[in-house]
DNA sequence: GTCGTCGATGCATACGCATACAGTGACGGC
DNA sequence: GCCGTCACTGTATGCGTATGCATCGACGAC
């Protein structure tokens, strides 16, 4: 490995002057400092990280803690959040949330980590708590936690979600069926608070018998359709927790030959790439996933070079209906 | 920070003993084990990767390099990667290779991996030459480049094709057009041999204007179907490179209005979960790419623990075709 | 000519861990 | 009783970088 004393040797200055030159100290002369460049070029040497994060006691190194990585979800947040951070100049390393979040935090410090997004934490999590006594500067994605004030992205639903409800009503659209997020997540209570006072509102009922919780992914969708739809009562629209969910609900939906919408109208939220696609045209809410990645990404590297006295930030994107082609008149 | 010396104060021992005892060294004794167990315990601590991985030279991070994040196929390897590298310790880092490669090759070094999983890298990159000239352990994922010897996992298309071949000649398809992946990936070369080839033996013939070459991307396939299947003398059959590919395709021909498989047959490569989706029922060849990546993990560790010495180790995996619903007869 | 000043550079050190080597004490053989 | 041996633990050091501090030389002011 080609280290700083190297270049040092051969620019015939000291290792400290090459470290100095190449991090641009005005203590350096020009003229030294294009000698290092060229010695530091004709060695091929960049310097270690390892060596550095040792050094200055913090890494360019960022933590994004996700719950599962089979989960389509994360795929859509973490190419730009990588994109965002390899352009400020930091790595992205993944850290899945273990059963047991005891040793999370420690792993999570040991690794070297400067910060971390956290894109899992449900709201009783004792990790932001643990994070902020290890001094762990850390972002909140798309979720937050009661307990500990931290930095920010989250996703208003309240826009996207009446415009939704007038869309479905209008559709004549009177009975509704759910399957909502998990209630320890800050999103899956938002969005069911959100769906519930919108279709009130607009005098859409969701009978308790219709209703199902649980977490976003696939299966749940999947079951969520087994469960709810199958009914001689079921009523003819289903709202899905997300657009995976809603993926899971479409396509078991195919597999039991229901029409949707014929039968069954089916919306999502988040309006992934997906969903887009003109095999599927799920009606569903959007907002600007990839920017928020990358305002997670932004917001991480502030906190870590603005130091932790900087007043919270929080900054939260907007929702909107994108109807398309799984919502229409309920049958009859 | 909770240092090793924080531990040695408390449990009353040296520094050096802390490290030996936590790393269960035969030559400290139990009772003292014992008691820097609890003492480690009690502070919370955990060893700096930094630290260990400055100290000893190598660290337990291994760098993922993609051409594209945003590419579907990834996420299916990302996870189960993952997994199994967290299984034996090791931690997992997403470097995308840039434009130009020159820089890559230093910024994997300098970000302290230990090892490098290429899952990017064209027959012509000069990316192995430089990691083997840097010492750096590699593994070629699913590609391999002709230059350089390595530890790698590749598919072996010819069983699945061979079926497939089988299946489309069966079903009456005597033309076919192909959109192929890049020549300069041994992926794309590969599978293009082994089409040409299986569907020459069963007389299926692909005329040169009736095929393409792009990258293995949606917007590949998009543009595949616009480009070869609205001419009037389209073949009924699409094979595709793969099957982000033939998703492209598949949608691109739901937007156009063309019957799949009434009017043309689509089939990709890969068996992604997506391809099996009550939506899509995309008839491709699977291999098992979870166990795939997963071996990839193994490969490169044990390079890491074993030494450069042992001899280069290559994995094959087989495929099968999987019919589904986007093959049947041509029209008329 | 001497001294203060300032710019530029070298020296010493610290970061957290692992490890070669030295040292300590107990114990047994003779 | 002396010394070698062995089991264990402490001391010293190195990994590559960054940084406080000392140093050194040049230049200007008097």
């Amino acid at each position: 490995m080609i280290t700083s004393h190297d270049v040092a040797r051969l620019a015939g200055v000291s290792q400290p002057t090459v470290s100095r030159a190449l991090n641009d100290s005005p203590k350096v002369s020009e003229a030294t400092k294009q000698k290092v460049r060229e010695a530091a070029l004709a060695l091929g040497y960049s310097p270690s990280a390892i060596g550095r994060a040792l050094s200055t006691g913090r890494s360019t190194r960022i933590g994004l803690v996700v719950a599962d990585l089979d989960n389509h979800f994360y795929s859509y947040v973490i190419a730009p959040m990588h994109d965002e951070l390899g352009c400020m100049g930091y790595e992205l390393v993944l850290v899945t949330e273990s059963d047991k979040s005891g040793p999370t935090t420690e792993r999570l410090v040991s690794l070297g980590l400067a910060g971390v997004v956290l894109a899992t934490s449900t709201v009783d999590s004792i990790l932001p708590a643990r994070l902020l006594d290890r001094r762990m500067p850390f972002v909140y994605f798309n979720r937050t936690a009661a307990s500990v004030e931290a930095d920010s992205v989250v996703v208003d639903p309240l826009a996207g979600i009446e415009a939704l409800a007038h869309a479905v009503a209008e559709a004549g659209h009177t009975r509704a069926a759910a399957i909502f997020g998990p209630r320890n997540t800050s999103t899956g209570e938002g969005r069911e608070h959100a769906v519930r006072g919108a279709f009130e509102e607009v005098g859409i009922t969701i009978a308790g018998k219709h209703v199902l919780h649980g977490p976003f992914d696939f299966a749940t969708g999947h079951r969520g359709v087994h469960e709810l739809l199958r009914r001689p009562d079921a009523p003819a629209l289903l709202v899905c927790a997300n657009d995976v969910v809603a993926l899971g609900a479409l396509n078991a939906a195919a597999e039991l030959g229901i029409d949707v919408p014929g039968r069954t109208s089916i919306v999502g939220f988040d309006d992934l790439p997906t969903s887009g696609w003109a095999l599927v045209r799920l009606s569903t809410v959007a907002y600007d996933l990839d920017g928020m990645s990358r305002e997670a990404a932004r917001l991480i590297v502030r906190r870590l070079e603005d130091g932790p006295d900087e007043p919270v930030r929080r900054v939260t994107f907007d929702t909107r209906w994108v109807p398309r082609a799984t919502v229409g008149p309920p049958p009859g």
